[in-house]
RNA sequence: UGGGGCGUGGCCAAGCGGUAAGGCGCGGGACUUUGGAUCCCGUAUUCGAAGGUUCGAAUCCUUCCGCCCCAG
């Protein structure tokens, strides 16, 4: 690979850290990118986990570990417009959203990726665990998965376009995070041994419910527990402190003896659906807002579907309705498929496409 | 003080003579860069109290205590 400056976006963790590490490493001409996303004026220390201001440290002391520039850019702005309040307003309509894909393609590898043009950058890197090839016969970028399938994040990366995987890349992809970790430490980066993030990086204490229900317009609406007859089972205080498949939390002794899950959430009704475990199971699902990333298939094609991040893919057929539609058949009946959830279809490794759960 | 019903772990609740289901909640664990997601394990030597019948009772009998309903 010629040598060529890259931006690298740089959380604070052992991931992103180490991706620059190996780019500059690879003699590229690497500039270290961190990206604040909320007021930290406040002093609140603990808004998140993956963007905190001792995460921004960490950052910049790796950046001088390996000798590299970095800089802090503010997108509080844009987080809050494209991430914040899209998760707000999916569970206000009583979908269950996925921020962290929000953030890749709506903030990472777009806001951020025109900034770095401005540092005259001609690729942006992140560490997430996927992988971009060039199909030299379609002249299409591929997403693929990570090559450590129990790392693995192409899942969140769904809704890249092919612009946006011209110019990603992926350090660590190709990597096992075992072999990331001993980079790390070989290369005595001050992260090496710092936890894995997990749970959503803007949500403090890991309380979403409050966070939603302080940007709520009108405040949370109280709402009853139905049963698949219509039947009212009891009282909640709002549709957003559920998702589907949802079992704990509700708080509700069944007559049967047997467990109780979420089956639907009717945000007009206010009305939180429950049921039994076999209820939960679905074959079919529509998706919106479809990403074709290998090619948009004329007819049906075979894959293997996840419905949520660490679901196991399973087999299915997709059919394209176009205008960014697809439809799914299941050939095994899944459990808590979830509107709002990313629904994609891989080929093997291969990340034929994807969109958001109807 | 006529009639009827009921008292099972923090809560709901099955069992109705054979040696305490299950759900909720709680505690612990696994998993995890979405989901107070899911999953797994644990959670009453004891059934309001005291006697009695029986090889054996939470289950049958007696008495007492405490609730609830109908009628007065």
């Amino acid at each position: 690979m010629s040598r060529m400056r890259i931006v690298v976006a740089m959380s604070g963790g052992v991931d992103s850290s180490v991706a620059a590490a190996l780019l500059r490493d690879e003699g590229h001409d690497v500039i270290g990118v961190s990206m604040q996303l909320y007021d930290q004026s406040e002093g609140q220390t603990s808004f998140g986990s993956c963007c905190s201001i001792d995460d921004l440290h960490d950052a910049r002391r790796v950046a001088a570990a390996i000798d590299i520039p970095h800089y802090i850019v503010n997108f509080e702005r844009q987080f809050d417009e494209q991430v914040v309040s899209n998760f707000v307003r999916e569970y206000a309509a009583g979908r269950t959203p996925l921020p962290c894909a929000h953030c890749n393609s709506d903030l990472k590898f777009a806001t951020l990726a025109d900034r770095a043009l401005g540092f005259g950058a001609a690729a942006v890197a992140t560490g997430h665990y996927a992988r971009v090839d060039c199909d030299a016969a379609s002249g299409r970028y591929l997403l693929k998965r990570g090559i450590d399938p129990a790392k693995d994040q192409s899942y969140f990366l769904f809704s890249l376009t092919q612009d946006q995987l011209a110019v990603a890349r992926f350090p660590v992809g190709g990597r096992p995070k075992d072999a990331v970790r001993d980079y790390a430490r070989a290369r005595r980066l001050p992260v090496a041994d710092k936890p894995d993030s997990q749970e959503i990086c803007f949500i403090p204490d890991n309380d979403y419910r409050s966070f939603v229900e302080k940007q709520l317009p009108g405040g949370p609406g109280d709402g009853t527990f139905v049963d698949e007859r219509g039947r009212v089972l009891g009282t909640h205080e709002g549709i957003h402190r559920f998702t589907v498949g949802q079992r704990k939390g509700l708080r509700l002794a069944s007559s049967t003896g047997t467990p109780m899950y979420v089956l639907a959430l009717r945000p007009a009704e206010q009305q939180v659906v429950v049921g039994p475990r076999t209820s939960l199971e679905q074959t079919r699902l529509t998706a919106s807002g479809v990403n074709w990333i290998a090619v948009e298939p004329a007819g049906s094609v075979q894959a293997h579907v996840q419905i949520r991040h660490r679901h196991q893919p399973a087999a299915a057929t997709v059919r394209s309705l176009g205008d960014a539609r697809a439809e799914v058949v299941f050939d095994v009946p899944q459990i808590a498929i979830t509107p709002g959830q990313a629904v994609v279809f891989y080929d093997g490794d291969v990340v034929v496409g994807g969109g958001w759960i109807d």
